[in-house]
DNA sequence: TAGCTTCTGTGACATTTGTCACTCTGTTCC
DNA sequence: GGAACAGAGTGACAAATGTCACAGAAGCTA
């Protein structure tokens, strides 16, 4: 029990809370597993609570009637999802599956939240900064999908992979990538040739790899 | 000021809030006057405090550096904008213009917000419910901007018009809804023609009438 | 009322990006 | 170890949407 009591703590949600209520989260927080591509919720069902990943990387996806898919965000250790469903005690927002074998995850379920919010002001104060960054982070990504071009696009993508492990790893693969900045797997294969002769990145079947940062950078207009 | 007063309660920021308290935020929040087209404030530039728009729509946009627009929200009276920068203290995600003349918005200085939001904490919960709104809504956005043609997202678009004033009047334009649902002016008209001809809408140069809703939910995917 | 500007509409054309069909490579799992 | 399968890559082609150039209508200002 000592992981979920170290994780929690570690979550800036929980941050400056009294040892007491942490005890009492932990408690009340489930540990589960899910296999390669298994759902873990799915869209417009009631939030069961808020998430945090354990192990292993997460996908968090809309689709439309056509079966097409939309990755909004990939969580790996330590993220939390499904915030917001936790949060206003509504239906999930989106879908979520496991990106590879053995993806551990916590539950903290709803009630848990809203309890220590209502009990706690320090944490409504820690939930409103975490807000206020998934705000910026999907404005960001709304200005990428109506203002940049697929190159452009891909190019921000590999610098955020290269800061951000839960990016990489099984799972993440090309449809993955081209799910999430939404194109085609077929294109992202084009745009890599494009990026390599631009002497941005290297790459093979397995890896990409920046080699020369400023240019990528230039390419995504940062 | 009887105006600010009743503005400023009816905002669900402050529901539950001391009658104290309101006075202290009504006495700090200051009433600006904007002409057509005339900035509010600047992506980038720090966050002067939450906006209120009292007369007038107020658009909130991105710019790319070919100077391509992507309008975010259009805001009319008695809805709040730039909350993320009065609550981070980051700053403006965005850039925000007047649609019209004589556009009147009141700004309750970062501040004020601050102090409040640590004094009260019912209002930290009313921060959380409209952030999580805020969340839904731009997922949403995505969804659409992701997983949906220029016909689908422009009739959404049409029947989220019909229940928000915000979303009419001077100022929302064919090139203004362009810049919103990410298409161009003439692709808009191309568009309006193909929807009238299904039987879901009549339209001129000044008016877009829904006169048959099932059909345009139906197109809307909706 | 003239004249400037903004908005809308139209048609030809360009371009990005997606689709399809197929191959190849590597992995997984009996 | 070999079948079965997912992922990656390629090229021809299709299609949606954007671009450009222009014209007519409406609104604002002098």
């Amino acid at each position: 029990m000592a992981t979920v009591r170290n994780h929690i703590e570690s979550i800036i949600y929980f941050e400056g809370i009294a040892d007491g209520e942490l005890t009492y989260i932990t408690e009340k927080t489930i540990l589960r597993t899910f296999s390669s591509g298994e759902l873990i919720f799915l869209e417009g069902e009631p939030a069961e609570g808020l998430w945090i990943v354990e192990k292993g990387n997460v996908k968090v996806f809309k689709l439309n009637t056509d079966g097409a898919e939309h990755i909004l965000h990939l969580c790996g250790p330590g993220k939390t999802f499904n915030d917001i469903g936790a949060l206003d005690g509504g239906n999930n927002p989106a879908n979520a599956t496991a990106l590879s074998s053995g993806v551990l995850v916590w539950l903290v379920p709803s009630e848990v939240i809203k309890y220590v919010l209502t009990q706690n002001p320090q944490v409504a104060l820690n939930v409103i900064r975490l807000l206020a960054v998934r705000v910026r982070s999907l404005v960001g990504q709304i200005e990428d999908l109506a203002l940049y071009s697929v190159i452009v696009r891909l190019a921000r993508f590999l610098l955020k992979q290269a800061a951000d492990p839960s990016l990489s790893g099984p799972g993440v693969t090309r449809t993955a990538i081209a799910a999430h900045i939404n194109t085609t797997p077929q294109t992202i294969s084009n745009v890599l040739h494009t990026l390599k002769e631009t002497g941005a990145i290297q790459f093979d079947r397995h890896r990409i790899i920046i080699v020369n940062e400023r240019i990528l950078r230039s390419i995504a207009m940062l």
